[in-house]
DNA sequence: AAGACCACCTTCTGATCCCA
DNA sequence: TGGGATCAGAAGGTGGTCTT
């Protein structure tokens, strides 16, 4: 089912030849244990550090294996593997190993996992205009009249419609989707999807809910393929290279290239359109477990990341929106006219709030009539509202400051990620009073 | 031309430990 | 006592070359 192979060549190793021997036997026995994957990557390791551990002379010292592994560039996965070999061969009593070294190695901190680091800056998603584009290249490269073509575009809409992983797309069979008929006569459709990854798991397979237009795709390329090969394939995998094989992660990961450069846009990854599809979830404030399950994860720690990326994906479209006349425009059209706070006659329509702990006092006016309640969230709502009239000297950068630290503090405290669609708000509210900012901070400079 | 193979790199998981 | 951190392992991605 993988793609990759190993690749150990013992010519690569230059080490004397009792820590070559001792290294042969711990990555043969990890081969019998472990995946080749692991092992490959363990042999790889270890001879990419040969310059550090030539350097000192075996066997080695309890402060040897300190210099040892203070060498390390690679710091983390390399301590883990020499770490693992060492108490290996300790164990196995091979000559020059110690019991005593090795638990001292033991008691030694691993360096820090710097994990999900660059998902949580991640913001390349695609933009509405991408994204309708994308949906027409689905539409207009959906030809079934030969079945690699139309594999190709059915592997892609499976990998955009349910964010699956390359494997989870492979493994689609002939006979994995169910139609259920509902009692008022409307089909439902839902797919058999391989779990990967997901060792706790009894059942190997989850359903999947398909939408119709995918559910028709799939159907009218199982009646290509038996067509092609006959009724027997229906049990056989449903996506197959041309020497009938199930396809490989990379057929799938060429297809959605592919369809990018269909769409006139820059290459894509089945990852990508993963991130893609959580990421506008996370956007839409959907709670962070929903958006694990989708994605098949078995933790929310994934997708926590996600839902905090959003705040940051806000001001950079704030930013970038800014720089727009039509967007100035049309947010100029939210509130009313600027004011100076001295043309503020009657003081009782003055806006006066309390943002996060903060008392604001020195925003704007109201053009509601004094004896008027207001309906709406004062100061949160005001910056949206057309009976708003922002002071020209107001305090506006203290409401945005107040509101930074309070989205910083539900991000911080927020463990019930269901809470997003609050912080998304504040966000709104801030792009708002920073675009109020910055229009008067224009009419300051452009009155002198 | 399609797809297999390769080296190197990044991202995510499940089990277990730890602690307020 | 349940969530966060850690650990060891396994999956995905990139940009090539090789094979059929």
């Amino acid at each position: 089912m993988h793609e990759r192979y190993c690749s150990i060549d013992w010519r690569k190793c230059r080490l004397e030849h009792r820590v070559k021997d001792a290294m042969r036997r711990f990555i043969w026995y990890r081969l019998s244990a472990n995946s080749p994957l692991t092992a490959d990557g363990n042999f790889k390791l270890l001879m990419s550090n040969q310059d550090v551990l030539e350097r000192h002379p075996f066997p080695w010292s309890a402060e040897a294996c300190l210099a040892i592994l203070g060498g390390f560039q690679a710091k983390r996965d390399i301590f883990l593997v020499f770490r693992v070999f060492y108490r290996w061969a300790s164990l196995k009593k091979i000559a020059g190993f110690t019991r005593e070294i090795s638990s001292f190695l033991d008691d030694i901190a691993a360096p820090e996992a710097e994990s999900y680091k660059s998902v949580k800056l991640r913001n390349s998603v695609f933009t509405a205009a991408e994204e309708s584009l994308f949906v027409a290249a689905l539409e207009n490269t959906a030809d079934d009249s030969s079945y690699f073509a139309f594999r190709d575009n059915v592997m892609v809409h499976l990998n955009w419609e349910l964010g699956l992983r390359t494997e989870q797309v492979a493994g689609v069979d002939g006979n994995h989707l169910v139609e259920v008929v509902g009692p008022n006569g409307v089909s439902y459709f839902h797919l058999k999807i391989i779990r990967l990854k997901q060792r706790s798991y009894k059942s190997s397979y989850r359903n999947r809910v398909v939408s119709e237009v995918l559910a028709k795709k799939l159907k009218n390329l199982i009646a290509l393929r038996v067509k092609n090969f006959g009724a027997e394939v229906e049990e056989l995998p449903l996506f197959v290279d041309s020497g009938n094989r199930r396809v490989s992660g990379e057929l799938i990961r060429n297809a959605i290239v592919w369809m990018c450069q269909q769409a006139k846009l820059s290459p894509g990854t089945s990852t990508f359109l993963r991130h893609n599809m959580a990421q506008k979830l996370a956007d839409q404030g959907t709670p962070g477990d929903l958006i694990s399950d989708m994605l098949d994860h078995t933790t929310k720690i994934a997708a926590r990341y996600y839902v905090q990326a959003t705040p940051a994906i806000a001001k950079i479209k704030a930013r970038a929106l800014g720089k727009n006349a039509t967007y100035k425009e049309l947010m100029s059209l939210m509130t009313g006219a600027l004011v100076h706070r001295h043309d503020a006659t009657d003081s009782a329509t003055i806006v006066r709030g309390v943002v996060a702990t903060r008392y604001i006092g020195n925003i704007g006016v109201c053009g509601l009539d004094v004896d008027t309640a207001c309906s709406k969230n004062p100061i949160y709502s005001c910056y949206t509202c057309r009976k708003f009239q922002p002071f020209i000297n107001g305090e506006h950068d203290n409401v945005i400051a107040a509101l930074r630290s309070e989205v910083q503090l539900m991000l911080d405290q927020s463990l019930d990620l269901g809470e997003n669609k609050v912080v998304l708000q504040l966000e709104k509210t801030i792009e708002h009073a920073s675009d109020i900012l910055e229009r008067c901070k224009a009419h300051i400079e452009g009155s002198h």
